[in-house]
DNA sequence: ACAAAAGTGTTGGAGATACACCCATGA
DNA sequence: TCATGGGTGTATCTCCAACACTTTTGT
């Protein structure tokens, strides 16, 4: 059985919760439309000598040029009609040399920045694209429900694992890091109480700098310190 | 890649909490001594046309005669090295076909009662043991791992996911559930307040039943109605 | 009668929630 | 001076933890 890891990239551009989503590379031959043309997560085979979490590193790499990123696995997929859809396998056709092999999927969500680093994809660049997560468009293979449960594990994990960091800015506000919450878990929180809920996390620490060009009064700026974090996994 | 799944069985006997171990076949040639002889999880190569999860549940069901008891994936183990140990190649070349051959595993955990049903293994009886999760031996492979991950994950969904129920006799009293999460997570806990929080638990109803054949106060018989379990993977 | 576990309420403290005003900055 | 978000404290309520005695049964 083929072996592949799929990432499910999420990042925060202050507005919205994004995914990265490669588009199918247009066939050189036919007509077929851009509408046509199927959206997946990233993946790839996992190499021979390589682990799952180096895979996924990997695919990562490749597509951010961004190494060291929070990446966790959730979840493998495995049905063994899980690539075997009319349009996966055309997709396949274009580019594996056994597209209808059976192949099981490892899946990991990981969490990028979109503030220090630009977004832009390097070595797949062009076919990747950050994407809205309300309103995702249909995925190829099984990846609707990658992406589906990839989002329930980043919202039950948000708050008991204090990940929320990983898609800010090294340098953020506390309003930087209320809206990701409110956006992610989709609901309102109490200004007041949510500060202080982070003012006894002893890892969110305060920098002696302020925020710049804003056209209100500059929020002050905190940072992630890794030292010490409660809970692992 | 060869793909396997390997199962952690956890059961419940009133004192103890045990995981199912199977033993290394004797080989029929050779002095190996019983103290040779490595322990490790069940386990088996995911079929053509079955998924994961009815993979995992062709084995547990080999393993006990069950049907239907709680068995979830919870973990995919892929390291490159991960069966080359000299034991581990030693035991597969006694049955693999090529021993040699890079196997990923994706891991469960399942929870079973072994109070209603006995707990013989079936058609592998004979080479399967109900151990104790205190001591145990060291396992072949990454086994240790992975058992150390699945006795982690069952503390984490024990209470969250009101997975107990699984591990006890259909009809079961307070005292024996409230056991059963004493030694799942290995603390004391207060008898007015569990009974309070079990109270609150709406698929815990009571039975117009009682204990018998016990030298004190019989106890009600409580039942789990799967109806509305509120959280759900 | 005795042993052994069943069963039952109250109190105090900690943590969560709800809520409104003044402040600093840039335009 | 105005618009914009930054920043702060208090009252209430709910949930959790601690704690001891009476009841029912079998021997």
């Amino acid at each position: 059985m083929d072996v592949s890891v799929d990432c499910a990239l999420f990042g925060f551009d202050g507005e919205a919760l994004k995914l990265l989503l490669i588009r199918q590379k247009t066939a050189q031959c036919g007509p077929i439309s851009e509408a046509e043309l199927q959206m997946a997560l990233p993946g790839d085979f996992v190499n021979d000598s390589e682990s799952l979490d180096s895979a996924a590193g990997r695919v990562l790499h490749e597509l951010t040029g961004l190494h060291d990123v929070y990446l966790k696995q959730f979840h493998a997929f495995g049905d063994p009609e899980r690539v075997k859809g009319l349009k996966d396998q055309q997709w396949l056709r274009t580019f594996r040399e056994h597209p209808e092999n059976r192949v099981m999927t490892v899946a990991y969500f990981g969490l990028v920045s979109l503030h220090d680093h630009e977004p832009t994809p390097s070595s797949f660049a062009g076919e990747a694209e950050w994407t809205d997560v309300d309103g995702l468009p249909d995925l190829a293979f099984d990846h609707d429900d990658i992406a589906s449960l990839a989002l329930t594990t980043l919202r039950e994990q948000l708050e008991s694992k204090h990940i929320g960091f990983e898609m800010l800015p090294k340098k953020f506000t506390l309003r930087q890091l209320q809206s990701l919450h409110e956006i992610v878990l989709d609901k309102k929180l109490d200004k007041r109480n949510f500060r202080k809920n982070v003012k006894r996390m002893d890892h969110v620490v305060p920098l002696d700098e302020k925020e710049e060009g804003v056209l209100h009064k500059p929020a002050q700026l905190f940072t992630f310190d890794a030292n010490l974090t409660t809970t692992d996994s």
